[in-house]
DNA sequence: CAAAATCATATTGCGCGCAATCTAATTTTG
DNA sequence: CAAAATTAGATTGCGCGCAATATGATTTTG
């Protein structure tokens, strides 16, 4: 019985899109609740959490990173990072040191066992996969609409010239 | 040089299905983060964070609920809405107080200063509207299929009785 | 009715995520 | 070349989000 209170008060908007920005946003933040709370029984066995996962993938795509190219290519800053690397280093998943050539930069590099979670990555991803339910088509194109969206969020708080 | 290792460690898994769970999963992801960005400077100047404007938008819906029937809803738990809500009294949008029939509940009821942000919501969701930059058709079919994934992920993962 | 089990909420600890601040290294300027 | 500006990381503080635990209140059981 949410919907005793159609039109209460509010009055300035059109009716019809009253619920569906906050229907977004919310949806939004469920499902990256709920594809953690997926995650987790999944990473926990290699003490890995969900956002180190990520770090993790991202270096198997290009390994030897500075935390700056990182943090570019995750939208996280070094507050996050410093020590979430601290701890994927101390759980012997990466190594961490400064750049000769620029003392400033820090490179990150996968361990044997950073590599080797690779391998053990394809159980995770079948399982993923599986809970997700959903067709190849499906997935590709919420993944599309959904980096389009980012997208179009990004550009509006890094800059706002959109009159 | 991120493409130099197409095939190069991973042999279990169909090729084109290699990065595509990756990728819905980085998606919501950074699109959930940019949500929150894009949140928080027109949250700011009335001391809300994200969390505790959905908890509002929650509680504009129907008021007078529980900490536990809130978390129900919200798919939080009391670790999580126990400080949020304290905060969200001190700053003068709700009140809690213990139910009389039931002692261990807790009614959270919104004060005037809640029922009046209702209406400056208004402004602040034209403006996420806008930075969204969607149609109408494809914010529904992305918050549909968004609700879908979530509502297979979650069943998954409190009984997973699939196969 | 009293003990045990259940339930609603609160608290603690840990890991993000982000703003603000700090330090050290490099680059730019004068 | 020295001072100023910029850059890369690290640190601190605060608010989630969640597991684990604790505390009272209610219900169930014996």
């Amino acid at each position: 019985m949410t919907d005793k209170r159609d039109e209460a008060e509010t009055d300035d908007i059109p009716a019809g899109m009253l619920a569906l920005d906050q229907q977004l946003c919310f949806a939004v933040y469920s499902a990256a609740h709920a594809l953690n709370r997926t995650y987790k029984p999944l990473l926990d066995p290699y003490g890995l959490t969900y956002p180190q996962y990520i770090v993790l993938m991202t270096l198997w795509e290009e390994d030897g990173r500075t935390v700056k190219g990182l943090g570019t290519t995750l939208g996280l800053d070094s507050g996050t990072l410093s020590p979430l690397l601290k701890r994927l280093e101390a759980a012997g998943y990466i190594h961490r040191a400064r750049d000769r050539s620029d003392e400033r930069q820090v490179l990150v590099t996968l361990t044997d066992k950073g590599h080797a979670m690779r391998r053990e990555a394809v159980g995770i991803r079948l399982q993923i996969g599986k809970a997700t339910g959903c067709s190849i088509e499906t997935l590709q194109a919420l993944t599309a609409d959904l980096q389009a969206l980012t997208g179009r969020l990004d550009s509006g708080t890094t800059r706002d010239d959109d009159t």
